[in-house]
DNA sequence: AGCACGCCGACT
DNA sequence: GTCGGCGTGCTC
């Protein structure tokens, strides 16, 4: 019977492409061939075998190799892919490109997945006996004289072994074998009492074990929401299944892994994207073989293969960094729970600061919401303030009242941070007499002075120049930096408290592997110190005595253009707020900025993030604006306007006549030119999902087919979460 | 995307 | 006389 596989190839084009099958072997649904392609060869995924071609038989070639008897990737797993290249618009082999580890798209033998293990050979014993190596291989043969070891013993006792591994195995000396994956049972430490709520929590989610329910887990920053995921975790484990527990970012990872190692007793798979692909590999086949019991992964760990799924969680579900920016656009949160769905099991979204998108499911009754009100280990939640910044004599943009707080807070012997979502020295550098300011080039946009490398930076775009010595416009004008970065606060808090250990937390300070780490390593539990930081200090380490939090200048967030600006900052400030006062001692937080009358920062602080996400919630409706209704944002960037212009006017056009859609555009981007790149998009919306999905594909191929898409790079973008 | 083919400017 | 610019078309 002629039939004709159906293949997932990782290009963006928007087919699949149809090859006869290889000479040998049979293809299944779900498993890899290695295929011809143009002149490549490219390894990809069988999505379906049909008896015919709508191609043209003359046009097939047949593929060269099955890579796999048995399918790489389950049903469920081929169902999800399906979903989310369908729903995300992607071309239907990206998904697939991301879901598969890039070692698994080379045609090569799966790598083994057991523990690496090193022996000696009997030429390396007789070398060992004669004494004939040197160094480190002298070393690693003394250690393999008595058995074989793991690599990961060997990186304990002769690190940098690798290199004198690499010499003694190709002079055949040792040699490598792989053995099964060691479950020796760590122990296991003694689960602390839970309160009444998470008790309550973990029952709820536990009675949905075994079929598919989305629940949020509503709970502020050391609520203690932790110990709820390990107890369900624990059950999960109990019945021999597995659990997926996604993070927004690795840094969150390090700490979270010590936690469930610590308190289950079995290894954790980790999965993301600084992994080596080889790791990466071996990561998801563990999981596919079921072997990987825990998975705790970033965005992309979503794809995991979880043959035995027992629960799936989402920590911090409000991040942006489950949504990718680029490529294949896809929310992990959302296929999270696609892919809960599709395995039948619980999914639990977890944060104190839930999405609106998430306020808006539970409303409706799709998402059953749990509490965790209280802080088990805090007296009480922080005390927030707010300081009108108007009318003070402000010191590098910092008040009195607030300069107060911290002198107070380190004579205690306490730590103080100081929250600035700005890096550098200043965001703008002004001449004072003719008011030319450092502008970047490529961007149109004010240059942020660095003063420490003694450059002008453009955080838009990387662009970087020296800092004039004099006025450029005008020649005599004095250069003055205007207003201030992390890196300025730095310096008038080293200047206002000399005796004071100040740490910045910046991504300049932190470039380096490991940096953020130890910084805070350095910080003493009960040594008074100051922290100025960015967003990084949001999350992460507990600092058990740090018990003032400042933040300075959000201000800016209450004008931008985004709609979602009030919702990040409530998330943000809600979620610097819960560093104070972690453990024994009280918190206080002190918001410094020129509106104190603004009815957002107003009921943020008179009645927390709930109250305020409700009144956000009320105004999304009244304006029909996400979630109650569903966005597709069509971006195009050139370096000539017209041609953005052009090719956004022509998509406009290409529009089907639909009075359920509203269209706001073509219209600039809200920064319009971008590194060199002019930007311009068109907005859809619809109340209805349906609708508006049902022209979506249509549309994209005819843009696909628009001469003026030639001339410029486009991207569509289903529910865009910045309108950037 | 990646890569070929194909027709017009400044150079060994 | 060529080398190479990027516009156009194709990949089962």
């Amino acid at each position: 019977m002629p039939a004709v596989l159906r293949v997932a190839l990782p290009v963006p084009l928007p087919t699949l492409f149809d090859y006869r099958p290889p000479a040998t072997g049979a293809p299944c649904i779900g498993s890899r061939v290695l295929v011809p392609f143009g002149r490549d060869r490219l390894v990809g995924v069988v999505t379906a075998i049909e008896a015919a071609t709508a191609v043209g038989e003359g046009r097939l070639k047949q593929a060269l190799r099955l890579l796999d008897d048995a399918p790489l990737l389950d049903a469920e797993l081929m169902q999800s892919l399906a979903w989310a290249a369908d729903y995300w618009l992607g071309a239907p082999g990206e998904a697939y490109a991301n879901a598969l580890p890039l070692a698994l798209r080379a045609p090569a033998p799966l790598p083994p997945i057991g523990e690496e293990y090193w022996s000696l050979r009997v030429a390396g014993r007789s070398a060992h006996d004669a004494g004939s190596r040197r160094g480190g291989s002298k070393a690693l043969l003394a250690l393999l004289v008595d058995g074989a070891l793991s690599a990961q013993e060997l990186t304990a006792r002769l690190p940098g072994w690798r290199e004198a591994g690499r010499r003694l195995a190709s002079a055949g000396l040792i040699e490598r074998s792989d053995r099964p994956a060691q479950h020796f049972a760590l122990p296991a430490s003694t689960p602390p009492q839970l309160s009444d709520e998470q008790q309550h929590a973990v029952r709820a989610v536990a009675a949905s074990l075994g079929q598919y329910q989305p629940f949020l887990l509503d709970g502020v920053t050391g609520s203690g929401k932790t110990e709820v995921y390990l107890a369900l975790i624990e059950q999960v484990l109990a019945q021999g299944r597995q659990a997926l527990l996604l993070v927004p970012e690795i840094g969150l990872a390090p700490q979270t892994v010590r936690r469930l190692r610590e308190r289950l007793g079995v290894s954790v798979e980790v999965l993301h994207s600084n992994l080596s692909e080889g790791d990466r590999a071996r990561a998801w086949l563990r999981a596919r073989a079921g072997s990987a019991r825990v998975i705790l992964g970033t965005r992309s760990a979503v794809f995991t293969p979880l043959p035995q799924a027992g629960i799936i969680i989402v920590d911090e579900e409000h991040d942006s960094a489950y949504k990718q920016q680029e490529g294949f656009r896809y929310h992990a949160r959302d296929l999270a729970l696609v892919r809960a769905r599709a395995l039948g099991v619980p999914v639990l979204l977890g944060s104190g600061t839930p999405s609106l998108e998430s306020l808006a499911n539970a409303d409706a009754g799709r998402y059953r919401t749990l509490h965790l009100r209280a802080r088990p280990g805090a007296i009480r939640p922080p005390q927030v303030q707010i300081i009108d910044m108007r009318a003070q004599r402000l010191e590098h943009g910092l008040s009195p009242a607030l300069l107060a707080a911290v002198a107070d807070t380190v004579a205690r012997g306490e730590q103080a941070l100081v929250f600035r979502n700005r890096r550098g020295y200043a965001p703008v550098l002004l001449c004072r007499s003719c008011g030319w300011h450092a502008q970047c080039p490529r961007c149109e946009r004010p240059l942020t002075l660095h003063a420490g490398r003694r450059q002008l930076l453009c955080h838009h775009c990387d662009h970087r120049q020296r800092v004039p010595a004099a006025c450029p416009g005008c020649g005599v004008g004095e250069l003055r930096p205007q207003g201030q970065g992390t890196e300025r606060l730095e310096e008038a808090l080293v200047a206002r408290f000399p005796q004071v250990p100040v740490l910045r937390v910046d991504r300049e300070t932190t470039r380096r592997r490991d940096a953020f780490e130890q910084l805070l390593a350095g910080l003493h539990d009960d040594q008074p110190a100051i922290l100025v930081g960015t967003q990084m200090l949001a999350k992460g380490h507990d600092l058990p005595n740090l018990t003032l939090v400042a933040i300075v200048g959000v201000d800016e967030g209450l004008h931008s253009v985004d709609f979602r600006a009030g919702e990040r900052l409530a998330q943000l400030v809600v979620q610097v707020a819960g560093r104070a006062g972690r453990a024994r001692k009280p918190g206080h937080v002190l918001l410094q900025t020129h509106q104190p009358q603004h009815p957002l920062l107003r009921s943020l602080l008179a009645q927390g993030y709930a109250a305020a996400a409700r009144e956000l919630l009320a105004e999304r409706r009244q304006i029909q604006l996400p979630p109650y209704s569903h966005q597709v944002l069509l971006r195009a960037d050139a370096p000539l306007r017209e041609h953005v212009d052009a090719f956004l006017a022509a998509a406009r056009a290409a529009l089907p006549e639909q009075s359920t859609l509203q269209i706001a555009g073509p219209m600039p981007a809200p920064m319009p030119l971008r590194a060199g790149q002019q930007r311009g998009q068109l907005l859809l919306e619809a109340a209805s999902r349906s609708a508006l999905h049902g022209m979506l594909r249509p549309w994209q191929l005819t843009l696909t087919a628009l001469p003026s898409a030639r001339r410029v790079r486009w991207s569509l973008d289903v529910d865009p979460i910045d309108l950037y």
